[in-house]
DNA sequence: GGGCTTTTGTGAAATCTTTCACAAATGTAG
DNA sequence: CTACATTTGTGAAAGATTTCACAAAAGCCC
């Protein structure tokens, strides 16, 4: 498949919220003027980023909610559950697993790391805290297909390097630190720190 | 100034990082391409990315590590504290407040709301969770520069409008909703589902 | 069915971002 | 002091993304 732009997956899964909004209310039929509108950008781009995967409106009338919403589904890879292995379960990870759009979207945590022995062994959202050290031998015969790191910035890469070694292909990572993996895992990192001097300087140059 | 892309900025921001990290090594000097190895770039767009902003090398050595963090310190605005309110007393918020990069970069939790009776009045590290009702009377003479904002996805715009008819002109937003906000006020939301689908995008394409 | 209105899908143009490539500095070694 | 090795700073080229603009399709009304 051609590459698709990152921004543009971002949008689809920004158009596919919106749309799911307007299930929700019962509209039917959608312009991309409307989708749009909704989403701080321009019909031309939602077209645009539409076509990349194929003609799903009809001219003159706009495009069946429910239908985009299908194909959108189809084009994020949604229409099966993710099995996520969680690592580190401190207050971020604790927030994470309480988190409901994580299941609603088909995303399971199957199983839960640490290193510290207070967590391990206790038991979080029905799931028992493992020990981190156990990594391995825990998810040897357990597909699991996404990694979400939580620890501490140091331990973070060496995380990484263990669930590479298993297997594992994508990863979402909240550790403040640059991950280092092979070309084919896929890694998205959220940072705070990033986002906060983003604002900062915005503020600074108006 | 010149408008600057977002991402040029989030790679200062990175470069930054990479930079305090040598220089704790006791690294004085590093030229673009041990900046760019470090941080999965190029060289030739670290020395443009600066470049927007003036020259900072010497031909043929390098960047005084220590004076390019002053540098991109004050590029970023980072030459002062900022004042944030977080509104939303949950996990995420917990979270947050605990994070040592906060305060450690300057940015300094003033005030937390949250609607929960249960919360409300309750010490919070330091500080007591008000009632976010009474958000206008308790910001209205205190200076504030960001809104971190951390509630349920339904009340995030109202509160979104609140910050903004207060005053406070940059919001970083974690409920997983697109707000509206006048041109003068800076958000940036984080947004957990996105990065999830853009993760389930990249499985499945491959 | 013909004319009118709406809205898609898409090449082409415009704009933005990254990469290239090289002259100009700067230090070093002999 | 000259030749040499580095490495910056930056125009120009290449590449990527967004916007424009319009023909083509589809429904609607008379």
């Amino acid at each position: 498949m051609r590459k698709i732009a990152e921004s543009t997956v971002r949008r689809l899964s920004l158009y596919l919220r919106f749309l799911e909004e307007f299930e929700e209310q019962g509209i039917e039929t959608v312009s991309s003027e409307a989708l749009a509108a909704r989403g701080g950008t321009t019909s031309a781009q939602v077209r645009k980023d539409l076509s990349f995967f194929g003609s799903f409106g009809k001219r003159g009338l706009g495009y069946s909610v429910q239908e985009l919403v299908q194909k959108l589904r189809g084009i994020l890879g949604l229409g099966r559950t993710y099995r996520v292995a969680m690592i580190g379960a401190g207050k971020i990870g604790s927030a994470l697993v309480q988190y409901r759009g994580f299941k609603q979207r088909g995303f399971e945590i199957v199983a839960i790391f640490d290193t510290d022995a207070a967590k391990v062994g206790r038991g979080w959202n029905g799931l028992t805290v493992q020990d981190a050290r156990e990594l391995e031998s825990a998810l040897r015969d357990q597909r699991v297909d996404i990694a979400v790191i939580v620890t501490p910035a140091d331990s973070a890469q060496n995380v990484a390097d263990r669930c590479v070694a298993l297997g594992i292909k994508a990863v979402l990572n909240f550790a403040p630190v640059q991950l280092t993996v092979p070309d084919d895992v896929v890694v998205k990192t959220v940072n705070l720190a990033l986002e906060l001097e983003t604002l900062s300087y915005a503020l600074t140059n108006r």
